[in-house]
RNA sequence: GCCCGAGUGGCGGAAUGGCAGACGCAGAGGACUCAAAAUCCUCCGAUUGAAAGAUCGUGUGGGUUCGAGUCCCACCUCGGGCACCA
């Protein structure tokens, strides 16, 4: 379903505002801001500085785009017009404004496509992106073209390389939480002022201590479970696979495997980035998403010695050790490695069962709805270090080797997963809480279990002695205290974030800086080495496997290119042969610095100069709540379906580079605003299938797809349900200024919203009236009215003015167009907009629409370009009125209104409204028990 | 199951606790026109009324308040995230 706009006719004005003058004119401006290089933004220092760096500065970011072979689709207008009429605001503003657009271009889609026609992906991703950088062009935005970067460019991922090898060559300091450079840890173990984990430093090998340090770098290749997937041949991060145990990136199936492959410990950092969410300016949903993800849980260590083992403990990890004397049985996961030590000989035939049974489980099965609790007694017991109770020791499906201890002590009184497991099995139950629901002490009663505050009983040693607390807090502590004092455990936290995954075996990505010797172990490759060229080839695809086949093994497109993974190089011990790392790194490595790239995109010696780093991403003092500002981008705007994977990624990067003292700002992206998605109708036929969204017809309500009835439902615009709309098509109907005020204007930015082709007219309309007010439509030149405007359409105008910069301060491009059309429409009525209100009005409309302003500003006489005309300021005298309209409620009720001056005092306002005939009618000869008069809004009289 | 969001005319949406429905689309009427389109003007939540007006009205039910779309409690529906996380 389609409309157009009204079509020329033979007595369409000559200059009217069709879409097809609109083109005109935007072509026409397109051509002169390149000429002019209009929205070149200087730097402080470096190749692109320039005057106008000691203004005040905004840094505003668009997630950078895929270059797809599709092109643009309209999401990327939604979000990029956003931040591209806040980037025109703010210069008007007098703000020196960075905004550019980059491409994140490494990835899947173009290796597959590549692997189909034979054509290396450089080739195609460089054209998609030239293809992109038109399309950007067409839609006006206004960006730096100087720094655009591609992330597969090799002066781009130079840098990308580089920063990886400074994370290779960095650790965490457990005690700051910080990361240092690896010479510091040398040092410390050089002075003994830390031990090392593996043994005595001092009396190391060269090559043991090498080993060591490899233990601590946060880049470090680990042999793990990690996620193989053999139907893209290669392993993917947790955050890559899907609830069901599949890959995010094609379906198919993912196993746990373990491999040597490289991790980052993003583990390390878990506490910053779930604390510094506290600086940022971003929603509670994204940050909840965050929290949610990395997980952190406060509880305790417990161990629990084995009777009949001596020296053998299960340790588990319990967010409620104050429950540990509710403890009556223990789980270990299936694949804990006590059990085969446990398992006593009666038991061991049905633990081997239940284990394989587990094992063929995995993954696929996963999702049992049903969730009917399955497990197997060991034969072995343990001991309850509170009460030296001996309690049973199970295994279950139902505890997960990959959390905690891979092992829980089971309170079935007040865990409903325990509570179950003990119905099912026949196990102990015993209250050690008085609920407070009044369903009693006897748990053979209870329907569930009891979680929450309570009184304790049955909950005391010799010296211990929890019975009286009456919530968790306190009986967290106290038995908190006594697990460490006696030597059972200590406090402990836990988190659901695991390390990253950071090794891929695929083609199109950015080469590793790693080079490994004979001995097997891995050599950053110097500074003055990189980048490490993605060598060509014209075999681009991994060996991809039968996708259920978890036995498979990876086989990385460079493992083939023997010339090139064999060199000879000289990294001090003179010229050795080494072997490159022959995998590539994920696609989010791109996207996890380049808003730094943004910055000083052609500087050769730096990823960015410190100066322009501090410049535009600095911390900016402290915030008005108190808190202090964290630095970093000062608007991103992007998509929710980024909210763990990139964002968390690259707060993780720039914190280490932060560390390392790189950069000044302490968080990458200070105010993150998340668009919404554009839906459309989708139809389905009576078989189910999409039909072209574009060629159902519409009849009273009813649709039809080739004379056949189908059903409406609403999607995500896009190919998959056949309602995609190209954006181009629309400029070409319309000229870009019209998609940008549809798209702005349809409701507010973060909400999704379905497409209706036949409202864009609307934005058309509003645009064609704003020309008309200026511009003589039968000669084509300005036409405003010779008259002063009238008190009234000053005090519109400023009104305006003010209400525009509020709603533009906000991000509410939605409203902030809604005032400028009841501006335009109050000139309308009188025939024009006055000559001296022409600027104002055009101004106001330069953000949103800026060919059609620069074309009036033009035309006006003004000889620069609108892009840097300040942007109008209210005159405060025309934003109050002499006089002010009151409703009069009566009890809440509007019965009437008055008209009083501005300045009358209450009292004055009172007396007006109360000798008011309607409201003394509505209160029928009593007299009101009160006033309310809210100065400036309204009255209400209580009768 | 848990954690977030959101429910307002025929539609998209607007409303610092203070006149619900700005602005746009669709619809109705009028002006202009030979006519149509375009444009401009007026109307446009429901019920009732000739009109003035009256009554009702922001998912449902309670509550706080002089006053609630907005705040609180409970529930319903939809969307998103997590999901046997100890």
């Amino acid at each position: 379903m389609s409309a157009t706009p009204a079509p020329d006719t033979a007595d369409t004005p000559a200059h009217r505002y069709t879409g097809a003058l609109a083109q005109q004119i935007e072509a026409r401006w397109h051509d002169r801001w390149d000429a002019a290089g209009t929205f070149n933004t200087p730097n402080p220092v470096g190749p692109l500085a320039g005057p106008g760096a000691d203004k005040p500065k905004t840094f505003i970011l668009d997630m950078f785009p895929y270059p797809s072979g599709a092109g643009l689709h309209m999401g990327h207008p939604l979000g990029f017009t956003a931040t591209d009429m806040y980037a025109r605001y703010q210069r008007m503003a007098g703000r020196n404004v960075l905004y550019t657009m980059g491409f994140d271009a490494f990835g899947l889609p173009a290796e597959q496509y590549a692997v189909q026609t034979g054509q290396h992906p450089a080739i195609t991703t460089n054209q998609n992106i030239d293809n992109i950088r038109r399309q950007l062009r067409r839609l006006g935005l206004s960006h730096d073209p100087r720094r655009s970067v591609s992330t597969t460019d090799p002066d781009y991922y130079r840098w990308t390389q580089w920063i990886f090898r400074e994370i290779f060559n960095a650790w965490c300091d457990p005690d700051t939480k910080k990361a240092r450079r690896i010479d510091e840890l040398v040092a410390e173990f050089d002075a003994g002022t830390r031990a090392a984990k593996t043994g005595d430093w001092a009396t190391m090998s060269k090559a043991e201590r090498r080993r060591e340090l490899d233990q601590w770098r946060l880049a470090y290749v680990s042999d793990a479970p990690v996620n193989w997937c053999p139907g893209l041949g290669t392993v993917v991060a947790n955050e890559e696979v899907t609830a069901d145990g599949r890959s995010d990136r094609g379906n198919f199936p993912v196993f746990k495997r373990n491999m040597r492959q490289w991790m980052m410990r993003i583990t390390a950092y878990a506490d910053r980035l779930l604390d510094d969410l506290d600086l940022l300016d971003w929603t509670d949903a994204i940050k909840a998403m965050q929290r949610n993800w990395i997980g952190r849980s406060e509880g305790a260590t417990v161990h629990f010695p084995v009777a009949g083992h001596d020296g053998e403990r299960i340790t588990v990890f319990t967010t409620r050790p104050d429950t540990l004397f509710g403890a009556t049985f223990m789980v270990l996961a299936p694949e804990h490695p006590l059990v085969d030590t446990l398992t006593t000989a009666e038991h061991a035939d049905a633990v081997a069962a239940y284990r394989r049974a587990a094992e063929a489980k995995k993954d696929v099965d996963r999702q049992d709805e049903n969730r009917e609790k399955t497990g197997v007694f060991t034969g072995a017991y343990a001991v309850n270090p509170l009460n030296g109770q001996q309690i049973p020791v199970w295994i279950a499906d139902y505890v997960l080797m990959g959390y905690g201890y891979g092992a829980i002590m089971a309170v079935p009184c007040g865990d409903q997963r325990d509570f179950e497991f003990a119905r099912t099995f026949g196990l102990d139950i015993v209250a050690i809480q008085a609920p407070t629901d009044g369903r009693g002490t006897d748990c053979s009663t209870w329907a569930d279990a009891f979680v929450g505050d309570a009184p304790y009983v049955n909950s005391s040693n010799d010296s211990l002695n929890l019975n009286g607390l009456a919530t968790k807090a306190e009986g967290v502590s106290a038995t908190n205290a006594w697990l460490e004092a006696h030597g059972h455990g200590h406090a402990t936290i836990t988190y659901k974030l695991r390390d990253w995954l950071f090794s891929r075996q695929r083609y199109w990505g950015e080469p590793f800086p790693i080079v490994y010797d004979a001995d097997g172990n891995p050599h950053a490759l110097p500074a003055d080495m990189l980048p490490v060229l993605l060598p060509d080839t014209d075999q681009f695809s991994p060996r991809t496997f039968d996708p259920d086949d978890a036995m498979s093994n990876p086989e990385s497109p460079l493992d083939r290119l023997g010339d090139w993974v064999e060199v000879t190089l000289d990294l001090g011990d003179g010229p050795q042969t080494y072997r490159r790392d022959t995998n590539v790194m994920p696609q989010w490595a791109g996207s996890c610095w380049y808003e730094l790239r943004y910055l000083d995109p052609t500087n050769d010696d730096a990823f960015v100069a410190p100066e322009n780093e501090a410049y535009w991403m600095g911390p900016q003092g402290t915030k008005a709540d108190g808190t202090p500002h964290p630095g970093g981008a000062d608007l991103y705007v992007g998509g929710v379906e980024h909210a763990v994977l990139h964002l968390l990624y690259s707060r993780f990067w720039h914190k280490v580079l932060f560390d390392l003292g790189h950069v000044s700002s302490v968080e990458p992206f200070h105010k993150l605003f998340n668009q919404g998605y554009i839906l459309a109708a989708a139809y389905t036929d009576e078989r189910g299938m999409y039909v072209d969204a574009h060629a159902v017809e519409e009849r009273d309500g009813t649709y039809t797809f080739e004379g056949r009835p189908v059903t409406r439902e609403y999607g995500k615009m896009g190919k998959s349900l056949k309602n995609a709309l190209d954006p181009m098509d629309l400029c070409e109907l319309y000229g870009a200024d019209t998609l940008r005020v549809y798209l702005e204007s349809m409701g507010p930015l973060d909400a999704s919203r379905p497409w209706e082709s036949k409202d864009v007219v609307g934005a058309h309309r509003f645009l064609q009236r704003v020309w008309r007010n200026i511009i003589d439509e039968d000669t084509g030149t300005v036409r405003t009215l010779a008259e002063e405007p009238s008190t009234d359409t000053l005090r519109v105008a400023h009104r305006t003015i003010a209400a525009v910069s509020e709603e533009l301060d906000n991000l509410r491009f939605n409203t902030a167009i809604a005032k400028i059309i009841e501006l335009n429409n109050h000139l309308t009525k009188l025939g024009g907009c006055p000559a001296s209100l022409a600027d104002t009005l055009v101004t106001l409309v330069a953000p949103f629409a800026p060919h059609m302003a620069e074309e009036l500003w033009a035309r006006l006489g003004h000889t620069d370009s609108i892009t840097y005309a300040p942007f109008p300021v209210a005159d405060p005298a025309y934003l109050v009125a002499e006089t002010v309209e009151y409703p009069v409620q009566v009890n809440g009720k509007v019965r009437s209104r008055i008209t009083v001056s501005t300045d009358a005092p209450a009292a004055d306002v009172e007396a007006a409204a109360l000798a008011d005939d309607k409201v003394q009618a509505a209160l029928g000869g009593g007299s009101p028990k009160k006033v309310i008069v809210v100065p400036g809004r309204m009255v209400n009289i209580v009768a």
